[in-house]
RNA sequence: AGGCGCGUAGCUCAGCUGGUUAGAGUGCUUGCUUGACAUGCAAGAGGUCGGCGGUUCGAGUCCGCCCGUGCCUACCA
C-alpha cells in the first residue's frame, strides 16, 4: 500500500481491471435481480443529479450482486429527439447551414454522427462513478430491436383503435415548430397587460368591452361570451357584435364557463387559439379561423394589412389600430401564466394541426389499479398520491412530433389521404392489396421520445425478442428515479408494461430527491451554478469552472453574475475528493427530503473518511507482517477483540435493515460512525496496547492480530457497494488470493458470522467510560497530555477490581496513568479531582498540576447540570398519573436514574466540600 | 385555486411506530510534531426543535391554525 491515499491512480486502474474480468456481467446463478437505467440523453452529459442516482443504483446493485444474486444493471441511452435535433441544428447553423438545406436524410446522418463523437462522454463519465453496469449489453433507443419494438406496439395500439390520428388544438412550439405533449409544457407567470376592447354592437351605437391578455387573436374571434345569468348582458346574448378591423359579424353567446366577476364579464372567443374557446367552440358549432401559421405569424386568413407579421409585431399593430379607432378602452398591467417549451423555452402556440393521439384512460386503470392493490410500491408510499392525481385525470397523449430525430411513425398515405399503418411498405402494399400505381408516403412526423422510453424496461432486454434477460429479468426488481419524471416515464411505462407485458415493469420505484446547489437552487446552465461530477472527483481550477460555466451560455448578460457567484463559492476552485469520497456523500445524504443540497465542505469529510480507512489498513498492515494471518488456538480473544465484533455486527444488521428500506443515509452513517468511532479511534488504539503490552504472550496476541485482519476484510465487505474504489483497493492487498479476485464478488457480511461475548463487551464499555472520564479531567484541569498522572479508586465493586487488574495496562497507555491504587480505609485522600463510575469514585491528584479552585468551579458546574436534570426526573416521578399511566418499564428505569443522580450529587457534593 | 414537501447547532442534514441530558458532518474554542492518519488525536462551547393552541402522565415526534419557504398540478379571459 502507497503511503499516502491517491484515489485518482486508484479509481482509473480498478475500473479497468473490472471491466476485464466481465464481473459486471450477470453470474447466471442465483435468483435474479435487475435494475435499468433511467436511460440519459446520447448527447448530454453527466450531472450531479445522473451521478447521485447512478450511485444509488449501483450500490444496490453491488449490494445485491455479494448477496449472491443473479444481477444485471441495463445500461443505455437515450435518443433525446428534440434535445439532440437542438443540439446538431445549433452546429450545423454555425457551419452557416441549416437542416432543411442538407435535407432529412442527410440531416439524420449527421445526428447519428454527432451521436457517435459525444455518445461516450456519459459513458465515460459513468466509468468514473464506478457504475458496475453491464456494458455488454449497452443499448440504445433507437437500436434494432428498439424500433421494432417502438413499430409493433404502435401497430398494436392503432389496430386496437387506441391511437388515433386527428385535426386538434396542441400545443405548438413556434421555434421549433412541432407539436408538444401537455407534459412538455413549462408555465412562468410573467409580466404583461390585460388589454380591454370596445367591440362594436350590430346595428347600434353601443359596444361591449372584452379584454385579453392577446390582442393579436382577436382576429380570429368567432364569438363573444357572456355568463348566461349575467343582468348586464341577458338582452344581448343572440345579437351580434361587429368584429373590428376584421369587420366580421359574430354572434354573442352564453355559456356558464365565463366568470362574471373577471373583468368586464365579456370574453371574446377565438377556437383557433385557445383550448377553452376551442371547447366551447365545439359546444356552440362556432367556426374556426386559424389566424396563425406554424412560425407564429399572421397567416392568410386574417385581413392582408396583418398577414405575414410575427404574433408580436401584429399585437403592437393591432393595439395601435384600435387606439386609433377608439376601440382600446383601457390598458392594465397584468401578470400572466405563460406557457413556454421546456426544451427551447419558445412561448408556445395553441394550433390546430393533424396530430397521432394515444387514448390514455384504458392504459391508465390497469396502472392504477396495480398501485393501489399493493402489487407495485412506490418509496416513500407518498409518492403514489402524486401518481394518481395524473392517471385520474389524464388526457390523451400527443405522440407525434414535427421533428426529424426519433422513430418514424409507421403510417403511409396514398394520394387520397387515406392511412395505412404498418411495418413497411412492402407489408402495407401486401396487406392491402395496393398495387405499384398507387404511390404511397410516410408520414413525415417522428413518435415523442418518450413513447419509446415507455418501452424501456422491457426493449432495454431484447424484447420483442424473447430473449435470456427478457425471461430472467423482467419484471425487474426497483425503478430508482427522480420524482420529476413519475408523469412523463414512470407512469408511461407502468402502463407499456402491462399493456404488452401483462406484468408491471418493477416491483418497487425508489424516488429520490433532486440535487441542489448551496444555496438549494436547481442546477442549470442558465443559472450557471452547473457542477460536472467529474470535477468533484478530479478536482478544478477556478479558471477552468469559470470557463465551463460561461460557455454556450444562452443569455450571455448573466455572464458577469456567474463569474462573480461562481469566484465566491470556490475561490479556489474545488479539491479533487476522489471518486469514493463523491459516492460516500451522496449514500449519506440520500434521505427521504426531496432536495439534496451539495455542501463541499461534507464531500471533503468523507474524502477523509476515505483517507481514514486507508491509514488504518496500513496501521494494520504494518502490525501484522503484511496481513498475515497467524495459526492461533486462542478461540475467544480478549474483551476488547469480543467488543468491536458485536458492534460489528450490530452494524452490519443495522446497514442491511436500512439498505432493505432504502434509506441509504442511515446505513452510511451506521458504517462511518462504526469505522471512525469504534474501529479506529477505540479498538486500534486498545489494540496497540494489547500487542505491545510485554507483560502478555504472544499466543493472547495472535488473536488481536487476526481480529484487526479479519475485521477489515468484513469492514472493507461491508463498505464495498458504497465506496467500491477503495474497498477493492485494500482488500486485494490483504492476501496473494484476494489479489486474484475481486471484492466485488465476496460475499456481503452477516452478523451471523460473528459470535458475540456481551459480558466481555461490556468490560471494554467499562474501559471505555473509564478512560474517558480520565481524559476528561485532564483535558478540563488542563493537565498536558504527556504529564503522566496517578489515580486512586475509591468503592470500587469486585466487578470493578477485576476489570482493573485485567484492563489496567489500557487505563495507563490511553490516560497517561501511571499508577492506579485503591483507597484503603485508613488512607488520607490528597485534594484531587473527581470522577464517578458507577459506584467506585475516581480521584486524580492534583497536588501540584493545577489550582484547587478550578476544580472546584468544573464540579459546581457539573452539579448544576446534574441537579438540573435530577429535578425533571423528580417531578416527573412525583407524579402520580405518571407512574400510573406509563409502562412499568419506563417508570422502572427512571425510578434507576433516579438512585443513580442522588448518589452522583451526594458524591460531587461531598467532594466539593472537600476542597 | 388544489395537492405535496420543508422550516432542528453558524452551515449541510439525521431524529423510525411519542418515553433518559435532542444527534452527525463541517465550522468554532482549547490542548497535542502520540511510531496508521495534522485529510489527524483528545477535550469543549453551541439548539426555548418557525409561532400559537390542542391531545397525552409525557410532544422535535400526533392534531388544528398561523407565518416563512420550495415544488407539482389546474382552463380564469
Amino acid at each position: 500500500m502507497e503511503k499516502t491515499y491517491n484515489p485518482k491512480e486508484i479509481e482509473t486502474r480498478i475500473y479497468a481491471s473490472w471491466e476485464d474480468s466481465g464481473y459486471f456481467s450477470p453470474s447466471k446463478s442465483g435468483a435474479p435481480f435487475c435494475i435499468v437505467i433511467p436511460p440519459p440523453n446520447v448527447t448530454g452529459t453527466l450531472h450531479m443529479g445522473h451521478a447521485f442516482q447512478d450511485t444509488i443504483m449501483d450500490i444496490i446493485i453491488r449490494y445485491e450482486r455479494m448477496k449472491g444474486k443473479n444481477t444485471l444493471w441495463q445500461v443505455g441511452t437515450d435518443h433525446a429527439g428534440i434535445a439532440t435535433q437542438m443540439v446538431v441544428e445549433r452546429q450545423l447553423e454555425k457551419n452557416g447551414t441549416s437542416r432543411q438545406q442538407l435535407g432529412r436524410e442527410t440531416f439524420e446522418q449527421e445526428v447519428w454522427k454527432w451521436k457517435e463523437e459525444s455518445g461516450s462522454t456519459i459513458t465515460k463519465q459513468m466509468k468514473r462513478l464506478g457504475a458496475s453496469t453491464d456494458w455488454t449489453k449497452e443499448k440504445f433507443t433507437m437500436d434494432e430491436n428498439l424500433v421494432r419494438g417502438v413499430t409493433k406496439v404502435f401497430i398494436q395500439l392503432y389496430e386496437e383503435g387506441l391511437i388515433y390520428r386527428g385535426k386538434r388544438l396542441v400545443n405548438w412550439d413556434p421555434v421549433l415548430q412541432t407539436a408538444l405533449s401537455d407534459l412538455e409544457v413549462a408555465t412562468s407567470e410573467e409580466k404583461g397587460s390585460l388589454w380591454h376592447m370596445r367591440y362594436p354592437l350590430d346595428g347600434q351605437e353601443d359596444y361591449i368591452v372584452v379584454a385579453t391578455t392577446r390582442p393579436e387573436t382577436m382576429l380570429g374571434d368567432t364569438a363573444v361570451a357572456v355568463h348566461p345569468d349575467d343582468k348586464r348582458y341577458k338582452h344581448l346574448v343572440g345579437k351580434h357584435i361587429i368584429l373590428p378591423l376584421t369587420k366580421r359579424k359574430i354572434p354573442i353567446i352564453a355559456d356558464e364557463y365565463v366568470d362574471q366577476a373577471f373583468g368586464t364579464g365579456c370574453v371574446k372567443i377565438t377556437p383557433a387559439h385557445d383550448f377553452n374557446d376551442f371547447e366551447i367552440g365545439k359546444k356552440h358549432g362556432l367556426e374556426v379561423i386559424s389566424v396563425l401559421d406554424q412560425a407564429a405569424k399572421i397567416s392568410q386568413s386574417a385581413p392582408s394589412e396583418y398577414g405575414g407579421l410575427d404574433r408580436f409585431e401584429a399585437r403592437r399593430k393591432i393595439v395601435k389600430d384600435l387606439e386609433e379607432l377608439g376601440l382600446m378602452h383601457e390598458i392594465e398591467d397584468y401578470l400572466l401564466t405563460i406557457p413556454r417549451g421546456d426544451r427551447s423555452g419558445a412561448i408556445l402556440e395553441p394550433l390546430i394541426t393533424n396530430q397521432w393521439f394515444l387514448k390514455m384512460e384504458p392504459l391508465a386503470k390497469p396502472a392504477i389499479e396495480v398501485v393501489k392493490n399493493g402489487e407495485l410500491k412506490f418509496v416513500p408510499e407518498n409518492w403514489s398520491k402524486t401518481y394518481f392525481e395524473w392517471l385520474e385525470n389524464i388526457q390523451d397523449w400527443c405522440i407525434s412530433r414535427q421533428l426529424w430525430w426519433g422513430h418514424r411513425i409507421p403510417a403511409w398515405y396514398d394520394n387520397e389521404g387515406n392511412v395505412f399503418v404498418g411495418e413497411n411498405e412492402p407489408e402495407i402494399r401486401k396487406k392491402h392489396n395496393l398495387d405499384g400505381s398507387i404511390v404511397l408516403t410516410q408520414d413525415q412526423d417522428v413518435l415523442d421520445t418518450w413513447f419509446s422510453s415507455a418501452l424501456w424496461p422491457f426493449s432495454s432486454l431484447g424484447w420483442p425478442d424473447d430473449t435470456y434477460d427478457l425471461k430472467t429479468f423482467y419484471p425487474t426488481n426497483v425503478l430508482v428515479t427522480g420524482f420529476d419524471i413519475i408523469f412523463f416515464w414512470v407512469a408511461r411505462m407502468v402502463m407499456m408494461g402491462l399493456k404488452f407485458m401483462d406484468e408491471i415493469p418493477f416491483n418497487e420505484i425508489y424516488i429520490h430527491g433532486l440535487i441542489k446547489d448551496k444555496n438549494g437552487q436547481k442546477m442549470s446552465k442558465s443559472k450557471g451554478n452547473i457542477l460536472d461530477p467529474i470535477d468533484l472527483i478530479d478536482g478544478i481550477s477556478l479558471d477552468d469552472l469559470l470557463e465551463k460555466r460561461v460557455q454556450g451560455l444562452m443569455q450571455p448578460e448573466m455572464e458577469q453574475r456567474i463569474i462573480n457567484d461562481t469566484k465566491k463559492e470556490f475561490p479556489n476552485g474545488i479539491p479533487d475528493f476522489g471518486t469514493d469520497a463523491l459516492r460516500f456523500n451522496f449514500a449519506i445524504q440520500a434521505s427521504t427530503g426531496r432536495d439534496i443540497r451539495l455542501d463541499l465542505n461534507r464531500v471533503e469529510g468523507y474524502r477523509n473518511f476515505c483517507n481514514k480507512i486507508w491509514n488504518a489498513s496500513r496501521f494494520i498492515k504494518m502490525n501484522t507482517n503484511d496481513f498475515e494471518l497467524l495459526n492461533i488456538k486462542d478461540s475467544q480473544g480478549h474483551a476488547i477483540d469480543q467488543w468491536i465484533q458485536s458492534r460489528y455486527a450490530k452494524t452490519i444488521d443495522e446497514v442491511e435493515k436500512q439498505f432493505g428500506q432504502y434509506r441509504f443515509d442511515l446505513a452510511a452513517t451506521a458504517m462511518y460512525e462504526f469505522v471512525w468511532n469504534d474501529f479506529c479511534d477505540w479498538y486500534i488504539e486498545l489494540a496497540k496496547t494489547h500487542i505491545n503490552d510485554p507483560g502478555i504472550a504472544d499466543s493472547k496476541k495472535d488473536y488481536t492480530k487476526n481480529n484487526l485482519i479479519n475485521m477489515l476484510d468484513a469492514i472493507l465487505r461491508m463498505l464495498h457497494p458504497t465506496i467500491p474504489f477503495i474497498t477493492e483497493e485494500i482488500w486485494q492487498s490483504l492476501n496473494e488470493e484476494n489479489a486474484k479476485r475481486s471484492i466485488m464478488k465476496s460475499v456481503f457480511p452477516s452478523s451471523d458470522d460473528w459470535k458475540t461475548d456481551d459480558e466481555s463487551a461490556e468490560n471494554t464499555e467499562w474501559l471505555k467510560n473509564f478512560i474517558s472520564s480520565v481524559r476528561q479531567i485532564r483535558s478540563e484541569m488542563n493537565i498536558p497530555p504527556k504529564q503522566s498522572i496517578s489515580i486512586i479508586v475509591e468503592d470500587a465493586s469486585s466487578l470493578d477490581c477485576e476489570r482493573l487488574e485485567s484492563l489496567g495496562s489500557f487505563i495507563r497507555n490511553l490516560g497517561s496513568v501511571e499508577a492506579i491504587m485503591h483507597k484503603e480505609s485508613s488512607d488520607v485522600l490528597p485534594k484531587s479531582a473527581i470522577a464517578l463510575l458507577g459506584e467506585m469514585k475516581v480521584f486524580i491528584p492534583l497536588e501540584g498540576l493545577v489550582d484547587i479552585e478550578e476544580e472546584k468551579g468544573r464540579l459546581e458546574k457539573k452539579l448544576s447540570k446534574l441537579n438540573k436534570e435530577l429535578e425533571s426526573v423528580q417531578n416527573r416521578l412525583s407524579n402520580d398519573a405518571f407512574i400510573e399511566k406509563a409502562p412499568s418499564d419506563v417508570v422502572d428505569d427512571l425510578k434507576a436514574k433516579l438512585k443513580g443522580l442522588i448518589s452522583d450529587q451526594s458524591r460531587i457534593e461531598e467532594q466539593i466540600k472537600l476542597l
